[in-house]
RNA sequence: GGGCGUUUAGCUCAGCUGGUUCAGAGCAUCUGCCUUACAAGCAGAGGGUCGGCGGUUCGAAUCCGUCAACGCCCACCA
């Protein structure tokens, strides 16, 4: 037989991919099997993989290979997402490298541009997950902007607009001006900075104030004074009242603003003197707006310095910070600067500080939309993978915000509102739409539709991904078609929990306005993966091995595996090459155990009676096994999962099975026996192939012969028979004797082809058979056994191996040791059953269980000291 | 600042409602083997006062309190 000992992956993955999509094996189609539903977290369209998409997918991939092997019509739905502000920087990049400013194009001009990149690099990540082995129905792939997704988008926001739940208004935004877009809150991430307070004088503008009276303000931000219009204090802080009532003059601007008093501030922060800068800052805003007070916007959209800023118009605000310090010195209006560390929003897609800034925006009311969608996570209707994720949901939508959906962007779905001409504004689907509805409601039919403007924003990227799990379907434009029908709604979903505000709670709140039921069962969150160092992966960081070429170097199925060894839900991967290592060697051990099996020769022999009894045995050990397989898969412990099948193959079938049925060299194996072996060998291929599908495919094909487009992919996954517990127990001792025999053969440096005899004070044990042949020995029944043998204990029952006198003092410091931990175990179980207290208070069967091994161990000690007094005597 | 979580072998983690020697698994380590399925392997072995302290209990890795370290989420302290 002509088979390489190593497994070659790569003459194996691409063949049997083709082949899975040649025979449509991923295609699904409503049908009266139970669904299975999964939507893929659309990856960035023209992002490539990475680690953390490698683990997702993984994951997805096992949950759904094993629905479908359940026999559940399996639907993993593939797409992209079109990331509007992450991919609209790279288009201006790309832009700003070849010497065009977006500023310079027209907004189709740049759309165009955009579209180009898109179908450029968009959808290399889908092949990329093809090779992981991902068995997406492809013919279902999904855009967040193809049409029918972007029609989507547009019914849903002109939907919520008319149910009053969209609204338009000012409102403090975080502003990005690197992409001179607002941002949410969630795309802020806040960092530790050090950086400096600054103490500056505000001289008091009375009569008298040649004095040089001062008030003094601590601010981190000094390039912002010249937004300042009032310096605040707290109405019963003694340091700073003299203040009250008074007026300042801000520094270097010359306002005069007025000293107003209000509780929020901080009397033990800086000098009890805030300055108010009600544009740039969230809290000033508040504070503006309580006392009227002017709001002066000091920058433009790109983070330089207005005509408000005077001298320095023009300037980026943090030039101006800097140089404001430096004219603050030379004037003697800076007393003094101290560090300081404080907390810095940056936005998550540019990295630059984000500005609070005033503006016009389009937002969604949360509070109602939210309710259905906690209550939901709250009572189990949708379960949480580490449930502990539920805490951080609950106090997210309980203290859920208005959601603000418009950004100052073109790439994306444009805000369906159309203003009118003399004011106001119309929303509707289209611009036909509008321009009734702008008739109607003005009243002038004479209206045309170049007199209406549509509003040049766009939305928020996860207002398209918060359908997904509807729009996949088209439920949201044909909401009683057949898909929608019969795979909504869908079962799980897996996700970093990074995105379960961004994403997760939305879904699941657009899942009950639209379906009036869950998005989805269960969440499994995934962990981050991390480098060795504890670091995230990332290509900034550039610690990320690149997926692609893992899977060249181990093959899929070993990075899938090596991705999943160490990943419980919602713990982070600490990842490490070795795992793929562990992974591939995995791959070989089955391939390997493939080779030793049908390289048998097989005839009419009659079966040996180890095999028999290795058979009842690994039958009994595979439906256990499958029990507790299908329980972790309950649980979502796929990782164990994973491990448990792992060492159900490398130790039980490997190690003890086939080397129990195994013929001598040379020899040819009965008939029931290997027929036995291939039906063991197609069970555990099945049970691995979620895992590792592209090898458990190759050997499932050359196991028996198969039906042209016949796939281990459709074939049922085991099911768990009845346990024979009095069989696995009875072998589970004889292998423990086993490896006593071989501690005692390596200890004594006994020569593995020596035969040994064993001696044994019965010989009913179930299984000699195999203890025989395993343990390389002949069995010998005494009621004395030699003085000279080494003796050993299993559950209480007392061997002895001959291995001659050489080995006696050896022999009696083991049994001394022995002797002695029995001794002091008996003492802690005579101190418990010494103690009325136990005795009283215990449950019976516990004090029952006490004596028990009360007696036990005293018959061993006595047993170990006649063997020891034997050995003396020898 | 608020909340949540973690701490068990060198590493990554299991240990449910306290009680069968409950202190486990994989990897790594050590020892012996190139034994015709596999050295990417085989056969063995050694590793831990379960973060510290205190409490409840006949009995605590497990329950309670407290301290410490680390991590995550939320938050407007200039």
């Amino acid at each position: 037989m002509e088979i390489a000992s190593k497994y070659s992956p790569e003459a194996v993955e691409d063949k049997w991919y083709k082949y899975w999509m040649e025979n449509n094996l991923f295609q699904s189609r409503p049908d009266e099997r139970e669904p299975f539903t999964v939507v893929i977290p659309p990856p960035n369209v023209t992002g490539v993989l990475h680690m953390g998409h490698m683990l997702n997918n993984t994951i997805q991939d096992i949950l759904v290979r094993r629905a479908r092997m359940q026999g559940k019509n399996a639907c993993w739905v593939p797409g992209t997402d079109h990331a509007s502000i992450a991919t609209e920087a790279k288009v201006v990049a790309k832009l700003e490298a070849e010497g065009i400013s977006k500023q310079s194009l027209s907004r189709e001009a740049f759309l165009e541009h955009a579209w180009e990149w898109t179908h450029k690099h968009g959808g290399i990540i889908l092949e990329q997950l093809k090779k992981l082995g991902a068995s997406c129905d492809w013919s279902r792939t999904c855009f967040t902007m193809d049409d029918a997704r972007s029609q989507s988008v547009i019914k849903v926001f002109v939907d919520l607009y008319r149910k009053g739940l969209i609204y338009r208004g000012i409102r403090m935004v975080n502003w990005d001006p690197a992409a001179q877009t607002a941002i949410s809150d969630e795309e802020v991430i806040h960092k530790e900075e050090h950086g400096k307070l600054y103490y500056l004088r505000y001289k008091v503008s009375e009569s008298n104030a040649a004095s040089d009276e001062y008030c003094v303000v601590a601010t981190t931000r000094p390039e912002t004074i010249f937004g300042d219009v009032a310096v605040c204090i707290h109405p019963d802080d003694e340091k700073t009242a003299r203040l009250k009532g008074r007026q300042v003059i801000v520094p270097i601007v010359g306002r005069v603003v007025p000293i107003i008093e209000d509780e929020y501030v901080d009397r033990e922060f800086g000098t009890g003197c805030l300055k108010i800068t009600p544009a740039h800052d969230v809290n000033d805003y508040r504070l503006g707006e309580k006392y009227n007070l002017e709001t002066i916007d000091i920058f433009n959209d790109n983070g330089t310095l207005n005509s408000h800023g005077l001298q320095y118009q023009g300037m980026d605000r943090f030039a101006v910070r800097r140089q404001i310090v430096k004219d603050l010195e030379e004037h003697g209006l800076m007393e003094k600067s101290e560090d300081y560390i404080n907390s810095v929003g940056y936005s998550e897609r540019r990295n630059v500080p984000i500005e609070p800034k005033l503006s016009m925006q389009w937002f969604i009311k949360m509070d109602e939309l939210a309710k259905p969608a906690l209550e939901a996570v709250e009572n189990d209707t949708i379960r949480f993978y580490p449930a502990k994720i539920k805490n951080m949901y609950r106090h997210w939508m309980e203290n859920i915000k208005d959601w603000n959906i418009s950004r100052q962007l073109w790439w994306g779905h444009r805000i369906p509102a159309y203003y009118l001409p003399e004011g106001g504004f119309v929303v509707a689907e289209t611009a036909e739409a509008a321009l009734a509805e702008a008739r109607a409601k003005t009243g002038n039919t004479a209206l045309q539709a170049s007199d209406l403007r549509q509003d040049e924003d766009c939305l928020d990227t996860w207002f398209s991904s918060w359908l997904w799990p509807i729009s996949v379907f088209d439920g949201i434009n044909r909401p009683e078609n057949e898909d929608i029908r019969y795979y909504y709604p869908t079962n799980d979903l897996v996700t970093a929990p990074e995105i379960i505000f961004f994403w997760v709670a939305r879904m699941i709140i657009s899942g009950y306005e639209y379906r009036q039921s869950p998005c989805f069962r269960n969440v499994y969150f995934t962990g981050i993966v991390r480098d060795k160092l504890g670091r995230k992966m990332s290509k900034s960081l550039g610690n990320s091995p690149d997926p692609i070429e893992l899977m060249n170097k181990y093959g899929a199925d070993g990075v899938r595996m090596g991705m999943l060894l160490t990943s419980p839900a919602g713990n982070d991967l600490p990842f490490d090459e070795t795992l793929c290592e562990q992974g591939r060697n995995f791959n070989n051990k089955i391939w390997n155990a493939f080779r030793l099996v049908k390289g048998w020769e097989v005839d009419a022999r009659p079966q040996p009676q180890a095999a028999v009894i290795a058979i009842r045995w690994f039958e009994a050990v595979i439906n256990k096994s499958i029990a507790e397989v299908d329980d972790l898969y309950s649980k979502y412990r796929l990782n164990e999962a994973l491990m448990l099948v792992y060492k159900l193959f490398w130790d039980e079938f490997s190690a003890w099975f086939l080397e129990i049925v195994k013929p001598a060299y040379g020899q040819p194996l009965d008939k029931l026996t290997y027929n036995a072996t291939l039906r063991f060998f197609d069970a555990l291929l099945k049970l691995l192939h979620p895992f590792m599908p592209f090898i458990t495919e190759e050997l499932w094909q050359a196991l028996e012969p198969r039906r042209d487009g016949e796939s281990i992919m459709t074939a049922s996954i085991p099911e768990a028979g009845t346990i024979d517990r009095d069989c696995l127990e009875s072998i589970e001792e004889i292998k423990e004797i086993v490896i006593k025999i071989r501690e005692a053969c390596q200890t004594y440096s006994i020569k593995k082809y020596e035969k040994n005899e064993l001696c044994m004070d019965t010989t009913d044990l179930e299984g000699l058979p195999v203890l025989e042949k395993l343990g390389n020995v002949t069995i010998r029944r005494v009621e004395e056994h030699p003085a000279t043998n080494a003796v050993f204990f299993i559950r209480d029952r007392k061997y002895s191996l001959s291995l001659g006198e050489a080995f006696v003092e050896y022999e009696r410091e083991k049994l001394q040791k022995e002797l002695q931990y029995n001794q002091g175990f008996l003492t802690s179980v005579m101190n418990k059953l010494s103690n009325e207290r136990f005795i009283a208070n215990a449950k019976p069967e516990v004090v029952e269980m006490e004596r028990k091994k009360k007696a036990d161990a005293e018959s061993k000690i006595k047993s170990l000291e006649a063997a020891i007094a034997a050995l003396s005597k020898a």
